[in-house]
DNA sequence: CCCCATTCTTGATCCAGATCAAAAGGCGGG
DNA sequence: CCCGCCTTTTGATCTGGATCAAGAATGGGG
């Protein structure tokens, strides 16, 4: 039962019981600005979101929302990385989702959450009430067509994962796993090449659909094979990334 | 190369070509009303959409839109069934979803298609140029608000559908699946328990995750143990929908 | 009504990845 | 600097579902 260890580490402090934070950054300066949600909205918007915002932060294994809980938060991530997740009865866990700075975190459409989500590294994260937020999301067509895209966007993510999961073998797994890394912290202006793993083995494993020892495996053989080097603390060097492509994509390329 | 077969079939004739029908139902008179996305528009926004409406008949295996083609239409399902895939370079498939009478199709934030729809059955669904339709979600806040909620539904839908990619067994995923039509039936105002199946054992089990054999293999298990009967054309008797669900759960429920 | 193509079921065997087991690192706390 | 805990790696074995291979339904067209 993996996850017992990972929620009563985190059960402790919950990050709604943290309202008040010692210190509001404004949006003005706002690392994350233009490849977050608040891209594109004009400053009055901004205004109006920054009166609503809490800042919150959180330390590894804090749970900051838990599925079947009422979602009345929505969250967006400036510093860390969180693993979103769901729970089957018996404790088999699938991640869902990794977030870091910049993703949006809270988007559900029932009364409550779909799926729980957790810190992985110390995080920092703006957090607003569902009933103010939308409020502003009325007065706010650009933030709603914003949410709109974003919706989007995780949607063609869920189904590129499906594919994953549904029909790619273990090392297709990994290798698309760590390009997908990869592109992201890219995008969010971090090099390509030596990425950051902020996760551990299991979360990769409960993200891919396989176990702890079989993603340990395929990345010993990524490394035999001079595909990667595995720097100490979570960090991996993508030596040859178009090697990585080319087993991501699979047979075929023919 | 499974799917060449359907992709003979249906690249015949694209739905694209028949931008003319025969005859334009009127959205006043529209089966799927309450249960689409134009639930909750005023008349005024259904006259706009009507407007920009055509509408669009498919068959069997006729590709509606395909996965890399420029996004330009939007379509509402209002009669028969949907597969959704993404294919690997090898053929490998994955289906995301089914859709269904009331079903939105064409959500996609790119400038692309992300997926390939093709119809199982015969097709009967409104279509929208993408242009025209922005224009009018511009002016209708409501529409924009219901293709949120309808991107988030679909959304949580995916996260459902990873978890049982991920974390199932085989009998899980079935018995999952068979309680998931049924629901959705429920939902379009069709009986719970004789479900319809249009689609083939080979969709299924590229929608599960598993081979053609597998399904059938699990099916014929659940119809001995008395859980489930099987009808001659693609119908299925829920029997016990609660032994259903308990095996769709997996143990844990100890 | 029969024929052929397609789909579905069933059986036999195989294998990628799971499970079980244990050694080897890493790292914070005292 | 050492100890004990947690994480990761590695090895041995097992197994659920894949693959390979026939049959048995089903169904549409002539």
């Amino acid at each position: 039962m993996r996850h017992e260890r990972s929620l009563a580490g985190g059960a402790k402090r919950r990050a709604s019981d943290g309202k008040s934070s010692a210190y509001e950054p404004p949006c003005g300066s706002c690392e994350v600005r233009e490849i977050g949600i608040c891209d594109a909205l004009s400053s009055a918007e901004i205004a109006r979101l920054e009166a609503i915002k809490t800042t919150t932060r959180l330390r590894p294994g804090d749970v900051i929302l838990r599925e079947g809980e009422p979602a009345d938060h929505l969250f967006n991530v400036k510093k860390g990385a969180i693993k979103v997740y769901k729970l089957l009865a018996d404790g088999r866990c699938q991640i869902t989702s990794f977030l870091f700075p910049g993703d949006f975190l809270g988007l559900a459409h029932d009364q409550n959450y779909a799926f729980t989500a957790e810190a992985l590294t110390d995080v920092e994260a703006c957090r607003f009430a569902r009933t103010q937020y939308e409020a502003v999301v009325q007065a706010c067509p650009t933030l709603e067509r914003r949410l709109l895209a974003t919706a989007s966007n995780e949607l063609v993510a869920a189904q590129d994962q499906m594919l994953l999961l549904g029909r790619k073998s273990a090392t297709e797994k990994v290798a698309s796993f760590l390009l997908m890394l990869s592109k992201r912290a890219v995008k969010r202006g971090e090099p390509a090449s030596p990425i950051t793993l902020p996760m551990k083995r299991a979360d990769i494993s409960d993200y891919l659909g396989l176990t702890i020892e079989t993603v340990s495996r395929v990345l010993t053989r990524l490394k035999k094979s001079g595909v990667i080097r595995i720097l100490n603390p979570g960090r991996i060097d993508l030596l040859r990334p178009s090697a990585l492509s080319d087993l991501a994509a699979g047979p075929g390329g023919a």
